[in-house]
DNA sequence: CAAATTTTCTGGCAATACCACTTGTATTTC
DNA sequence: GAAATACAAGTGGTATTGCCAGAAAATTTG
């Protein structure tokens, strides 16, 4: 697409984006107590509502802790944060993350993955392994790392959600706004193909009920994707 | 405690549990569409503020699907849910989950500790294995339920930190609510001391740089949960 | 009957106002 | 003078209102 569509950040938005900037630049340290709600709202010239909301959005994440009617504080959020606080740590950095991060995510996408295909060959049935096909099938033919991105991630899903674990799709919807992300610089980089052929692979596994060579596949699969990463992520 | 911390829901949870409640029995099907968040206003006799901030809670946990300017609908939440998801149908069902669920929660945990009890065999100084030994040591000498539960968090949640995979925590801290449930609920059937038992068990294997010895201990522990849930939230 | 226009309906967003609780301080009481 | 009490200020929590922009339906126009 040539011109993609945009829109304005809401005044929350911009607030949050601002606080979790000056939170991710060290400017405001672990344990720093904020401005109460209203000093914020008038230095910035909002609303205390847009204020009070987007502090509510940001506790979510992980970066502060709100104690009623005491005051708001930074919080440790490498230890005490989410899978969404990364995806704002990633943004900050302009979509990037660091060497050892990307590393760890890939490391537990691979035990992740193969717990899913394991699962699933011992308990899909072969109506339910073959719903994964048109996907791997249309990766093959896809030509937008977005959209390719985005079919892994269903490919990905699928595969969990035949698995029989009821809990593995929820993570991997937890996982998916982080990995698509990965998926797409990975594309841009080095192309589609090798991320079409290893969905290809590990369908083929899975269909031939192969768990063994389906987690070998998708070892050696990520393990790449480590090397690869390594060179664009690399600070 | 005697006495517990006492607070009125809000206007806000009201509208989600009611309208989770609707969607969780089924009276509300998939795809089905919602009423216009003013209609919803007037029928409940509350702001439209409050219909819409509940819903937007709601599409974060997975129920909902918003299309702007087009309608609310109710979402495939088995399959787009999220971990918070669960922890609401657990809460629907009386702090139950299906037998199938508990199951497959405990199998991802397996999974999650043994990564990380590996990880941490191989990364960690000795001083930071060290600073698992006061959440095991707290936990043999624990005799409330509740603090059990976080006591054992708070133990899986340093491992995951020492382990070196910035990604483990985040997950471990998402997986909070819904794991501390389940060993309230087995402290009261069972005791507290299995679960301290087997904490020291893993505590000594970490120690001792035994991952295989780790992994096993943590299998079978886990699986003691297994078969003991499984007569806790048989339905 | 088809295309263009207008109206209606829908969710998104922000500003305001009031509430409940905590804390620190002044006052009272003995 | 010390302790208990009452009060006032400050803080986050929450609900209400009103306006906005875009999609869909109804209407007009050719």
């Amino acid at each position: 697409m040539l011109f993609k569509k945009l829109s304005a950040p809401s005044l929350k938005e911009l607030f949050v984006s601002e606080l979790e900037g000056m939170i991710l630049s060290g400017k405001l340290e672990i344990g720093a107590k904020l401005p109460p709600e209203r000093e914020l709202a008038e230095s910035m010239q909002v609303s205390r509502a847009v204020i009070n909301s987007g502090i509510a959005e940001m506790e979510k994440k992980g970066f502060l802790v709100v104690k009623p009617r005491i005051g708001t504080f930074v919080a440790d959020y490498r230890r005490y944060g989410t899978v969404e606080t990364l995806v704002s740590i990633m943004n900050y950095n302009g979509g990037m993350l660091r060497d050892s991060e990307v590393r760890s995510i890939l490391e537990v996408r691979i035990h992740f993955m193969s717990l899913a295909a394991t699962l699933a060959i011992d308990n899909a049935s072969d109506e339910e392994i073959a719903s994964l096909k048109p996907y791997a099938d249309a990766l093959a033919s896809c030509t937008d790392s977005e959209e390719a991105a985005a079919l892994i991630f269903q490919f990905s899903h699928e595969l969990s959600f035949i698995s029989g674990n009821s809990l593995l799709p929820l993570f991997f919807i937890s996982f998916q706004t982080l990995v698509c992300r990965l998926w797409v610089r990975y594309a841009d980089k080095y192309g589609i193909a090798p991320l079409a052929k290893s969905a290809a692979d590990i369908y083929q596994y899975v269909a031939l009920r192969d768990a063994e060579g389906a987690v070998a596949c998708i070892t050696k699969g990520t393990q790449e994707s480590i090397d690869g990463t390594r060179t664009i992520y690399s600070q």
